[in-house]
DNA sequence: TTATCTTTGTTTTTTTAATAACAACATAAA
DNA sequence: TTTATGTTGTTATTAAAAAAACAAAGATAA
């Protein structure tokens, strides 16, 4: 085509992979250097090198290679990689062109927390609706983000085109959220509740347990030394 | 020149290497199975299988008895683990005999969501103080835990005899927490905020990240097929 | 020029985790 | 009694993740 132009960034694209087969523990990597190099972006740092993205993550150089290897990026000997087109590389693997909408189930403290935590995050992930069961938190805007009652939860799934929800209710509610969900044709699932709960097969779940999480610091930290 | 972003310098990689012969992902599972074999014995149940324990938390029946046998805990055969026993061994495993204190950094909502999580949960383990810089919430008390100031953070962490603390504070201020936390004496970390914090070798820390799960569900949720 | 140093990209090896396989054995049924 | 069934405990195998090893190449200095 243009022989004398394909240069460096063509052979970028030539090494892209399979994006299908990529590692779950590189996803959630790829996901954290991207926040920390748009911190490094905004300060005006152009290039970074795999030792640098390894001490702010506390994992070897080689691992952060590995993992934009994967992805198909090449950086610059002695000068390691430029920050933007890495940050725009890591955008085009992780997020969905036209955008996820996301629903938070459950307003009380963890749900509000989240709506704080994930106002203006991302923008190409966007929370769009919360839902609570209690009347006094109808209505309610927290973060920009409207609660509305559980029982309008499959309408405004569908209606607001929701394909994550983040479950923030309850223990002893999760299950019954979850089947409604399911039901209103949700995509994936984030549940912080600590019971596991049932999905069928095409939906992707996600669990996370804080209660373990402490246990699991109280048991390695009393083991240590 | 760039403060955020880490230095030229390789520094050493801290291998965290394990004290205890418990796989990590083994304690993980064995908290979680306590909590529901708790339930089980709630309601009166005396023994349970290894595939029912499996189906609860959707992993295999084998797992389940490979994680027990770590333990060194042996069941009956047609008859299954007995509830109560399981539990004790557990405990025996996970817990410090004469308990551990914890501290929440962060009175905001996901600390007051953690310290509502954790009352009256595990016996052993006791959420014993909070800290917040916000003047308005120093004394407050929410879900029977004080809120204390930070700058006595050092003084209450060794009177209160605190070995474990959860960072829930914004990201610029976790740094500077992690460094009054590892001077306090601290022997276990627990950080929520989503940039990763630096603690010597001898502290064990736990670090999550919300920001990266919902990317991770939104990755997946959508090359799903 | 030549040698040296630094950093990337990729392959190989090691470690860790999960799954499969199966012997042993108690109980129930024939 | 004998056979069938179901469950545990353990070993063997496979899969996933991390680390190590090292060639290649650009920059710098002698």
């Amino acid at each position: 085509m243009f022989p004398h132009c394909a240069g460096k960034s063509f052979r970028k694209y030539q090494n892209q992979k399979k994006m299908s087969t990529l590692p779950d523990k590189t996803v959630e990597r790829l996901s954290q250097y991207r926040r920390n190099l748009l911190i490094c972006d905004a300060k005006g740092k152009e290039h970074i090198f795999s030792h640098e993205i390894a001490n702010i993550h506390h994992i070897t150089p080689v691992q952060v290679r590995r993992d934009i290897m994967l992805i198909g990026y090449t950086g610059t000997l002695r000068k390691g990689y430029n920050v933007k087109e890495l940050v725009a590389l890591i955008g085009e693997i992780l997020d969905k062109p036209e955008g996820q909408n996301v629903a938070i189930i459950g307003a009380g403290n963890l749900g509000r927390a989240l709506m704080k935590y994930f106002k203006n995050r991302r923008e190409k992930l966007s929370v769009v609706a919360a839902f609570d069961n209690n009347p006094e938190k109808i209505g309610i805007i927290y973060a920009n983000v409207e609660v509305f009652p559980i029982n309008q939860l499959k309408q405004i799934i569908i209606d607001k085109k929701i394909s994550i929800a983040i479950i923030s209710v309850p223990v002893d509610e999760a299950a019954t959220i979850t089947n409604a969900l399911v039901d209103a044709g949700i995509q994936g699932i984030l549940n912080f509740s600590p019971r596991p709960v049932n999905v069928p097969e095409h939906i992707y779940l996600e669990e996370y347990d804080m209660i373990t999480s402490l246990e699991k610091v109280a048991y390695f930290a009393k083991n240590k030394n």
